[in-house]
DNA sequence: AAGATATATGCTAATTTATGCATGTTTCTG
DNA sequence: CAGAAACATGCATAAATTAGCATATATCTT
């Protein structure tokens, strides 16, 4: 039986504790996002978005994988998926958000725009 | 399906991203305990301990019951406690620290006193 | 009632965390 | 190469949390 270190789990549980980055968490565990789409998700400054992100990263949470202009994120610790299941509930489908997200906001991203070309710009068209 | 409250999750989470406070919660999810044993465990004076348990208090996390002198906190949320079970791991059985503190402590309080005088006068004799 | 014991509360200083913003870096495009 | 787009970093300040300590309250004992 491993004794329990309180310090480090409530190191890693401070990071959690917080709207924003909990907000990220729900996001980037269903599937990987690029900074662009977590930025309209939040809602808040790019920098803002930048430096939460930069706390989960530096403590193993989340991983980044660069993809030509965009940065994605995704979810990489188990255990902590684990908890983001109890806490928050089980993933079951797609992010209420974020399939919102990509429908309004033009991101260059690839992610945004692996369906058709018409498709793209009639999504901008539907904008204004 | 209920939207997710990130800024209430996130509150109560707070509350639990704390070593002393992650500590106590280990310990009264299993048994309620007296705040003399709490202030064992933990190594702090007892105001400090009270600071603690008051914050837990205030946000329904336990439940106090008062029995003469003493007060025993139990766990009293049940969200929490499938939250600790995640993140600390099921309770097993006795907390390993609780039981040796009950020997070692010569505490008044019923809990400790639930067995023959004769028990409770050895334990104390053997403490020098 | 006086003293002792167990616990709670209030206040303050120290520390940590959060937020806002200016600027830096990298990659892509023309 | 110049400019733009996407993202990162550093730093200053504001806000929240922590921790320490004096003191208050309630209960029990004699």
């Amino acid at each position: 039986m491993t004794r329990l270190d309180y310090d480090e789990i409530s190191a890693r549980l401070r990071l959690l504790a917080h709207p924003e980055r909990l907000r990220i968490l729900d996001a980037v565990r269903r599937d990987s996002e690029c900074v662009c789409h977590l930025e309209a998700l939040l809602d808040k400054p790019q920098p803002y978005v930048s430096q939460q992100l930069r706390l989960l990263r530096d403590a193993g949470i989340i991983a980044d994988e660069k993809q030509g202009q965009n940065v994605f994120y995704r979810l990489s610790d188990a255990e902590v998926r684990d908890w983001l299941d109890v806490m928050l509930g089980p993933v079951v489908g797609e992010h209420p958000d974020m399939s919102l997200h990509k429908r309004l906001i033009p991101c260059p991203c690839p992610k945004c725009n692996d369906d058709t070309p018409l498709a793209v710009s009639e999504r901008l068209l539907q904008r204004s």
